[in-house]
DNA sequence: CTCTATGCATAGATTCACTAGGTATGAGTC
DNA sequence: GACTCATACCTAGTGAATCTATGCATAGAG
């Protein structure tokens, strides 16, 4: 995968995982790694900064708890995110579509699953 | 739409269009908005340094010429311009794909056109 | 003559994922 | 006990690539 797909996407991908339910940030990684069969395996460096910004932009929110000696800070959507989920979602859809009217796209996608 | 969604795929796009046949960098910017009905309105900032990107990787190549008192570069896809838009174009799809199973799309995209 | 569209170009700003490092705990191995 | 690995957090700096802003030049319309 080229190095610069994500720009711009990971977002959307960091609220879709925590949709599902609150998850500290190691677990955020490892949720895009399984639910993506291993194409997206993000480095903490990738992933962390994400949450810090998503969380500045009020979309997410944190709490800091401790389980078996270890530190854990997990988030969960706020109000924001979901709706702000919503919006990146419908984009992306929309870009989608845009990109398959540039490149000649006539059918609809082979399904992954 | 996000202003970083195009990293990391203009330059399939850009392929895309010269693949109908060679065109010079106006016209590629002016396909690109008309194909994506208007999703995609590029700046000549954007564009050209991509065209003279994909020339010096061998992807295009290019020919002056004067139509009307203008030059014209006009440009074409080489061969390995030809199977780098058909890899670009299979990264593409499974970098939807990918996407589609974190954000949990279950059927089909609906169909643009 | 001015303004817009056409047609090319580049320099600098900006964004954002990634690399590379750092800290710390728990569990398993030798 | 020492070592290694997985877990779990963090940030500074790098790099790639799009965008902003600007410049030059010609043709045509008003």
């Amino acid at each position: 995968m080229s190095q610069q797909a994500l720009k711009g996407h990971l977002d959307m991908l960091v609220l879709a995982v925590l949709a599902d339910g609150p998850k500290h940030g190691y677990a955020v990684i490892d949720a895009l790694r399984d639910r993506s069969d291993e194409a997206f395996d993000l480095p903490e460096g990738t992933v962390y900064p994400a949450l810090h910004r998503l969380e500045r932009a009020g979309l997410l929110r944190s709490e800091w708890s401790e389980v078996q000696g270890r530190r854990r800070r997990t988030y969960h959507l706020t109000d924001a995110g979901t709706t702000g989920l919503a919006t990146r979602a419908a984009e992306w859809q929309r870009f989608v579509a845009s990109v398959g009217d540039v490149i000649g796209r006539s059918g609809p996608w082979p399904a992954s699953a």
